[in-house]
RNA sequence: GCCGAUGUAGCUCAGUUGGUAGAGCAUCUGAUUUGUAAUCAGAGGGUCGGGGGUUCAAAUCCCUUCAUCGGCUCCA
């Protein structure tokens, strides 16, 4: 590619171009500006090369002359790159007359290359590093057959049908809206509905794991988050204050500052701990407008968050109990798989080496004990703990971070939290943060593409539609729908004056799990006509049938 | 924030070289009384994302701003 374009784009200077996990990219500093039409043409190129069947030559050579070479190629990203490389020689690859810096390995022949796609142009800044220049990115896709680059074709094309901001528009769960403002979610009636029932649980299965419920305001004065420290090392994420009988107020963007002051509302014995409080806290962080995403990534969200007190001694219990806790959760949403990453001590950190050493190894132990594996992320804690982090695999494969569990020293001793010991002297409790679902916002998002938008019975906005044939049959209908209500079924009812046909279309177009179907028939026999979301017509039962069938069915996920 | 693209009716989209806006679906009204993914007809609906400019004339050209999309960077 980087060929086909030097070629199209003589004045290109090439900068870096990696295999990634699904395909490849090549970055450009090129003064044409790169758009979707050339890509085309870019491929054509690369087509022509591919037929000339030009043999890749690698080439070992001293890293000097490397420089001498790309120096008068005029390649000054690729003379960057040598002069950061520790070795003393560096490879050169070569096909037909275009020689590249490259670590290999390459095919032997270009055409070896059998199937390839250019898929996207982007910006990407020289080295990551938004101070450098920004080049443009070309992202492409290759296979070893056709049939494997079309099912990856498919793969997107899936991946675009299951977006969560076409299916939330579709199935009418939330909007966004340039009045309100950016990365600022409204609920729809359908989206609420789910949003409720997941908080509804979430609600009785911390009760069952012993956590306390709290509500705390969604601002405090500016001062809170001075002691805190968020001012310091979180202001960028945070909105200006306001001014309030001349007090600044800051709008929160953590819950924990109260948490503790409730933890501080006592005097606390060891006791008392571990103490769990969680707490539906929403909270607003400024976030760039160029990352904005759909729900996966917001400006105001709520977390499923809690700060559990305790011991040192304890940590361990707590996170394995945290860990149980998440991944029974998941499961209950249909996540099965997921990455679990342990981030160990970064470069800048608080608190003692011991007191990382100490519950980093917590922490792992937990993950031990319950056979969990994971990946160290080193050096990637926060600044104030190590955490693990799980990222939940959805139906397509694709990863994506909800939970996390992390030990904070920070707080309890910017905040001064203690605790009476056994001595009857006063201690330092740990705190642990953590979020199982991360926000609702995004596990939600990640729900509507995880079920491509068909929500099992249990998370379905409506459970049933009742659909009537005609006029006649719309007092009859309206019983059962009524019925239905009554044992606390999510239910509606379509009496409009349309065909049949029309009304099972669009409750399929809604993913209603289940249509009952109302005619003369049903009438005459007392029963319903019952036709399931995947087309399936389960004929004529009775009402009761029915609600105990819809019963069992969502008895079955718990 | 940065690079690029996009922004036209509630939704999905047309709109030729600048000549003052159109379709399908949805909505409303009427007819039809319907048996498992679209019954027919009529009507209403737009400051063409916002602001400014060029022009006799701007959805169309220019500037600016906001939002969205694909990325970079960052994150729940």
């Amino acid at each position: 590619m980087a060929h086909a374009v030097k070629e199209l784009f003589s004045k290109t200077k090439l900068a870096i171009g990696p295999a990634i996990s699904d395909g490849f990219y090549y970055d450009f500093d090129c003064e044409h500006t790169l758009t979707d039409e050339d890509l085309p043409l870019i491929e054509q190129k690369m087509k022509e090369i591919i037929k000339s069947n030009a043999p890749f030559i690698r080439r070992e050579v001293e890293r000097e002359d490397a420089l001498k070479l790309f120096k008068e190629l005029g390649e000054s990203y690729k003379i960057e790159l040598i002069n950061d490389l520790p070795d003393e020689t560096v490879t050169l690859y070569e096909e037909g007359g275009f020689v590249d810096l490259c670590r290999g390995p390459h095919v032997r022949y270009t055409k070896n290359i059998k199937a390839f796609k250019l898929l996207s142009v982007a910006g990407a800044y020289w080295r990551g590093d938004e101070k450098n220049k920004m080049l443009q990115r070309i992202y492409g896709t290759a296979f070893f057959t056709k049939e494997d680059l079309q099912k990856y074709l498919d793969f997107l094309e899936e991946v675009k049908k299951r977006d969560h901001r076409r299916i939330g528009k579709e199935l009418d769960l939330f909007s966004m809206n340039d009045d309100i403002g950016a990365g600022l979610v409204l609920w729809h009636p359908r989206g609420a509905a789910i949003r409720r029932i997941i908080e509804d649980f979430w609600l009785k299965e911390h009760h069952k794991a012993k956590y306390q419920i709290l509500y705390t305001p969604h601002m405090a004065k500016l001062d809170l988050w001075k002691k805190t420290g968020h001012l310091d090392f979180y202001r960028e994420n945070m909105y200006s204050p306001m001014e309030i009988d001349e007090i600044e107020y800051e709008i929160k963007p953590m819950n924990c500052p109260f948490h503790v002051s409730v933890f501080k509302s006592h005097l606390r014995s060891y006791r008392d701990l571990p103490l769990r409080f969680a707490e539906l806290g929403t909270v607003y962080r400024y976030e760039r407008s160029g990352v904005l995403h759909g729900l996966l990534r917001v400006r105001g969200f709520t977390q499923d968050d809690a700060h559990i007190f305790c011991t040192e001694e304890q940590i361990g219990d707590e996170v394995q109990r945290v860990l149980d806790f998440t991944i029974f959760i998941l499961k209950t949403f249909g996540f099965d798989n997921y990455d679990i990453y342990l981030s160990t001590r970064p470069e800048k950190y608080v608190g003692s080496e011991a007191a990382w050493e100490k519950s980093t190894i917590a922490l792992k132990t937990a993950l031990e004990n319950k056979g969990l594996k994971y990946e160290v992320d080193p050096g990637e804690g926060v600044f104030y703990g190590p955490k693990i982090d799980i990222k939940v695999k959805d139906s397509l494969g694709r990863a994506w971070q909800c939970s996390t569990i992390q030990v904070d020293f920070n707080i309890p001793e910017r905040l001064d939290i203690n605790y009476r010991g056994a001595n009857s002297k006063d201690r330092r409790p740990i705190m642990i943060h953590r979020a199982l679902m991360g926000s609702l916002e995004r596990f939600m998002g990640v729900l509507i593409e995880h079920y491509a938008g068909a929500f099992p019975l249990w998370l379905s906005p409506s459970q049933v539609s009742v659909l009537t044939i005609s006029e006649k049959h719309v007092k009859y209908g309206t019983d059962v729908f009524e019925a239905l209500l009554k044992k606390g079924l999510r239910a509606d009812i379509d009496t409009d004056n349309e065909k049949i046909g029309y009304k099972i279309r669009r409750a399929a177009i809604l993913k209603t799990p289940y249509l009952c179907i109302i005619g003369e028939k049903e009438i005459s026999d007392n029963t319903v006509n019952i036709r399931k979301r995947s087309g399936e017509t389960l004929g004529e039962m009775s009402l009761d049938n029915f609600i105990s069938l819809l019963k069992n069915e969502d008895k079955e996920r718990r």
